[in-house]
DNA sequence: CTAATTTCGAACTGTTCAGTTATATATTTG
DNA sequence: CAAATATATAACTGAACAGTTCGAAATTAG
């Protein structure tokens, strides 16, 4: 019989490894990454300095797990946002005041780790990484809409490929905005607004 | 008599004030805020480091006045792209292709040291300074639609506060994405998508 | 040519930082 | 209880950094 919560031996660990690169998302959010040094990590995440750097690798590597666990909740997120079963019109604002709502949230850093932050890292590895997260949101923004063709929602000649990246688009600058301190409640009006936009059939 | 150009006593500067900075801007915004040191600006500046305390003061006064130099010349390149005498849908469109062009030039960093670098400067005075400009940059492109109105390029009815935020949210995400390295071709082409989507009339 | 003034170049100083090492501590195995 | 193993705590090391100081150099005023 194979015991899976087998305790390893020796010392064990006085933190969570999950737990912990979330706090690192904090760090990273708040202070950006150039601001970040190990001790800020080690204080945010709770992890002594050995113990980060044999688990966890240097800041580089921290931050590179840390910004593929956050696209994943994030992507998450977003996909529920869009493909609940509600009219194209609610998915589409729904993934707009997300996008906004998360952004402006109280009690952690405006604006948003994978557009604040990461794009100002001078790495191949993180523009690679941001350049495929561009791609899915706008891909799944994409598949929402065909399937609001296949509803009857917009037409069929709607083009769903320039729009889902207008939607994206939009996503991107009022959670740009959300970080320089635009309120919440104008950003969420503009959401709306923007989804009227781009679901507007094309122009005749 | 007043002799404007007398010489100041005392030993002549090496290097030239304006020019100086333009070249303290290509520093920031290829390295971003925090990733800048002084040494990095002593060389790139091309100022001996005494000197360059004394004429500019620290870090984060250099980049205030940097920013601020920045601003006004894109304002004005901005400015000059929306009001010159064209039809508005050229207007619009050289508007976001402007952008388009200068966030993707080549030789220097992608993307624009506003949009890119300065909001993650946790500094009130540069927040301040960044909602300013946001609030300048959509009050000058609703003036456009604007005349446009009056020339009936769109109908009196037209939301023109509503679409000038949306066009320079376009601005901002197309920005955005030069900086993650998308390529201009496509930008551009989005450029103009966007600007037909902003000039539509409001749905019937 | 001398004194006064301003900038320049180089070096100095105390601090902060990244990454490592040494030792103590907690736990499993036998 | 003793040996083996893995983590925690604290301290160390060399490099990088911000801001300053000091003497040399370039210029004007007299």
């Amino acid at each position: 019989m194979i015991q899976k919560t087998a305790r390893p031996v020796g010392r064990p660990r006085s933190f969570d490894e999950t737990g912990a690169l979330e706090k690192a998302t904090q760090v990273f959010w708040s202070k950006g990454y150039d601001g970040v040094t190990i001790d800020d990590l080690v204080a945010g995440m709770g992890v002594g300095r050995p113990s980060l750097y044999a688990v966890f690798g240097d800041k580089r590597a921290i931050f590179l797990r840390v910004l593929k666990a956050y696209a994943e909740r994030k992507g998450a997120s977003a996909a529920k946002a869009l493909l609940s079963p509600k009219s194209l019109r609610d998915s589409i604002a729904d993934f707009l005041r997300y996008a906004v709502e998360s952004a402006t949230q109280k009690g952690s850093a405006r604006g948003c780790l994978m557009m604040c932050v990461a794009p100002l890292v001078n790495d191949a590895e993180v523009q690679r990484f941001l350049q495929s997260a561009v791609a899915s949101g706008a891909a799944l923004v994409e598949r929402r809409l065909r399937d609001g063709i296949t509803a009857g929602d917009i037409p069929p000649d709607f083009p769903v490929a320039v729009r889902a990246i207008q939607v994206t688009d939009f996503a991107r600058a009022l959670t740009m905005r959300a970080q320089i301190g635009s309120p919440r409640k104008t950003l969420l009006k503009e959401a709306e607004e923007a989804a009227d936009l781009v679901l507007q059939p094309r122009r005749v």
